[in-house]
RNA sequence: GCGGGUGUAGCUCAGUUGGUUAGAGCGCCAGAUUGUGAUUCUGGAAGUCGCCGGUUCAAUCCCGGUCACUCGCCCCA
């Protein structure tokens, strides 16, 4: 059969894939919100000098992953390759530095032109996390403590452990940028490809790569604890007790880093071992030259960002916010129809949740109510409809009773739809 | 963007050392059972063997290209 492909590296979500998102937002949105957080939902796509600025003109994103297009105005624009730059201009926008705090959660479709493998796509969703206007080290921790809460409540906590490091900030890290520069332009020769490229386009990224030979180097070289100021040895330590006053475990790992310059002290993932390379489930860190660099006021911010399709791969079963089970409408013979039909819309009405199907005999509907796993049976003939009675049948223990019609929302209810 | 693997029914997969009608299980549809489902039994539909081209008397099978998926790299959620 030949087959209607949708783009490349875009899914249609249906069936128990919606469910799970839907399992994981509604999490998502409950945890955020205790946190007093509040949803903004920007543009999903902007200038494209909105993601230019702010991520760099050599950064990958930037130079190779991004859907930008001209549109019929002849305007640049770019389908969002991540929250927060577009979080950062709404902020902005709307002249927000007037009510910071500004504690914000997003959720949606985001995009770049990569080659999809396993967790990752095209197009796919991320949730995100923001809090702009917060310098101090509580603003970190809290949104920490948020992803922690989300990933418990997901059942997924075990498989994922959480790794945290500081870059320091601006005056630390480029202090230690150029001592790495300096410490592996010493050893050029015995660089992995790869990495004599990331030396000129993102040393410390170095620190991060997967070569074999490169790791006997990275060994050896400098580390950015070393190299921490003042405030940004206290601005680390706060943080972590912060983490461990809640309970919350870490494992330091002082070779986890960001290239974009705005980033600045804390930088995170949560990551697991059950998505193949792709193991970074949640991650973030603090950014607090990105609203400067953009042409706003100075303003401090920390957040995160994490991958639905990555969450949906990791939940069990069980945590899946099943249907609700419903109650199917069986009609028996043609004169019942009517009648079967008012039934159901006051049912409806009532808030129960009701399918009554289009065909069939009573042996058909009933087939197919069992197959939407109904939890009840309501067979609706002309000498129930005389007696104003329904037959109600219980799926699960194939037991039926007759209920009087006035009764019968009540008695659906006692028997927990 | 770079390298490897895979592509047969809605799903999971057999199969053909190139040969005439391509199979199974599950699912789907129908009947046994026109006022009672999940079990059982019987029957049925469904495939241009991913697509295009080449080699050949003959290609689902061999070769090339292409598309999609997949594993890894780059990078990232």
């Amino acid at each position: 059969m030949a087959r209607l492909q949708p783009v490349r590296g875009t899914h249609d979500i249906l069936g128990e894939m919606s469910l799970r998102f839907r399992t994981i937002f509604e999490i998502f949105r409950s945890v955020a919100e205790r946190y007093s957080h509040e949803q903004i939902d920007t543009p999903i796509f902007e200038f494209t000098e909105t993601f230019k600025k702010t991520l760099g003109d050599t950064s990958d994103v930037v130079t190779k992953e991004m859907y930008t297009f001209e549109d019929r105005g002849g305007e640049q624009v770019t389908l969002r390759p991540e929250f927060t730059a577009g979080i950062a201009r709404a902020f902005i926008s709307n002249c927000l530095q007037q009510s910071t705090p500004c504690k914000f959660y997003s959720f949606g479709p985001t995009f770049r032109y990569e080659r999809p493998q396993k967790g990752r796509m095209r197009q796919f969703h991320q949730m995100d996390i923001e809090i702009i206007g917060v310098a101090e080290a509580q603003a970190d921790i809290e949104v920490l403590a948020i992803a922690q809460d989300l990933l418990n409540e997901l059942g997924i906590a075990k498989h994922v452990t959480l790794e945290l490091n500081s870059l320091g900030d601006r005056e630390s890290r480029m202090n230690y940028r150029a001592a790495l520069v300096q410490y592996f332009s010493q050893h050029r020769d015995k660089l992995s490809k790869d990495s004599l490229t990331r030396l000129e386009k993102n040393p410390m990224r170095i620190l991060d790569s997967k070569d074999e030979g490169d790791h006997l180097l990275i060994e050896k070289a400098p580390r950015i604890s070393e190299y921490y100021n003042d405030t940004s040895k206290v601005f680390f330590s706060e943080v972590r007790e912060g983490l461990e006053g809640l309970g919350i475990d870490y494992h330091i790992k002082d070779r986890l880093v960001r290239g974009l310059d705005y980033y600045c002290h804390t930088a995170f993932e949560f990551t697991t071992d059950q998505l193949g390379a792709q193991g970074t489930v949640l991650a973030g860190g603090r950014y607090d030259g990105l609203v400067e660099m953009m042409g706003g006021p100075r303003t401090p911010g920390v957040g995160w960002a994490s991958g639905m399709e990555r969450m949906a791969e990791l939940i069990t079963y069980d945590i899946i916010k099943k249907q609700v089970r419903l109650v199917a409408i069986v009609p028996v013979g043609d004169k019942s129809h009517t009648t079967a039909m008012k039934i159901a819309h006051d049912l409806r009405k009532a808030g129960i949740v009701v399918d009554m199907a289009y065909k069939g005999n009573v042996g058909k509907r009933m087939k197919r109510a069992n197959k939407q796993n109904a939890r009840f049976a309501i067979l609706i003939g002309e000498d129930e409809i005389v007696r104003s009675v329904a037959m109600v049948k219980n799926l699960d223990k194939g037991s039926q009773e007759e209920i009087s019609l006035l009764k019968l929302v009540d008695y659906l209810k006692e028997n927990k739809l």
